[in-house]
DNA sequence: CGGAATCCGCCACGATACTG
DNA sequence: CAGTATCGTGGCGGATTCCG
């Protein structure tokens, strides 16, 4: 058992939830247990898990059809993070052809709600997303053209004044300026 | 350049948004630009940025030390990553000690609320998550006791059986079985 | 069928140093 | 101050194999 991953024994808390908490300092607190928990659910599989699960019970292999693109090492990793949060629920059925199935815990189902809500906004909004990143790329291709222009001007000024500046005639090498 | 990381120059749609999308067939459409998308806003410091950068504008070095575990590094990536998805927007003032301003945009604003419930879904519930986990690892813990007692006990037994059938005869090596 | 264990590539992230 | 460039490393995630 090498236990791999970040499971740690102890949860350490390092700030209570008395409800006190202040928008403000919410930056501070972050690096305790909120971001280790959100990077949990938010991680790669995940929130997949707990949307196919959201209806009704899956057993392994249907979440394994389902999601497709995952590994069965990555789904079980997964599951058991998710049932070690108490997110989702494992029952075994000792049959001959052995049989399990994942369901949410009623925790689990109110995180439902919340991560619906996170794909949707990414849902309604992707186009907008999209959009704004082809306009950035626009814009630093463009900046990008424009600074390879200068710096190769630069150059052939250089070169210019070393051949210049070296001995003898030498003509002006400038025909080796290679626009672009 | 070197690019380094996986932004991509072309977005690629492979499913648009229609309207038409089922709760169902989420899934299937996962692997597409919403997960990009999920995993780019839900990373490890982008959730802090927005957050921060929710009230007012800041500067590099103000968010660098509000946010206190992050890299110039990473912060600059999560910022251009942020600006590039229209999140963030990026004011420079070219004054001697150059400054650069960095605020939420519009879209950024909406993206705010929805990372808020998430953030809020987790405080609320660190608790319970916390008493799953522990009682999950005692749970695991007993059965690794027990798992690795039988183990010693079937050793002892293998141990037995060698020995009695190295040396010659050997009576029936039953007896040495622990009836449970 | 439902995993666990092992090996391994690769890249995300951090620390450091340099630029404008 | 506000970054970029370079390098080193841990761990994430995939492929494969074996077990109950």
């Amino acid at each position: 058992m090498t236990m791999e991953d970040g499971i740690s024994k102890s949860p350490g808390y390092c700030g209570d939830t008395d409800g006190d908490y202040d928008v403000l300092q919410w930056d501070t607190r972050e690096d305790c247990e909120v971001r280790q928990i959100l990077d949990r659910i938010a991680d790669k599989w995940s929130l997949l898990v707990i949307a196919l699960l959201d209806q009704r019970s899956l057993r392994f292999t249907e979440l394994r059809r389902r999601i497709d693109g995952i590994s069965q090492r990555m789904l079980a990793r997964t599951l058991r993070h998710l049932e070690r949060d108490g997110l989702v629920s494992r029952t075994v059925y000792p049959t001959v052809p052995p049989r399990v199935d994942y369901e949410l815990t009623p925790l689990g189902a109110t995180l439902h709600h919340t991560i619906r809500a996170l794909v949707t906004w990414t849902e309604e909004h992707q186009n907008q997303i999209a959009f704004a990143r082809a306009a950035y790329d626009a814009r630093v291709a463009v900046e990008q053209e424009t600074a390879d222009r200068e710096a190769a001007e630069r150059e052939a000024i250089a070169r210019d004044v070393l051949a210049a500046g070296a001995g003898r005639v030498a003509r002006m090498p400038s025909e080796s300026r290679r626009p672009r």
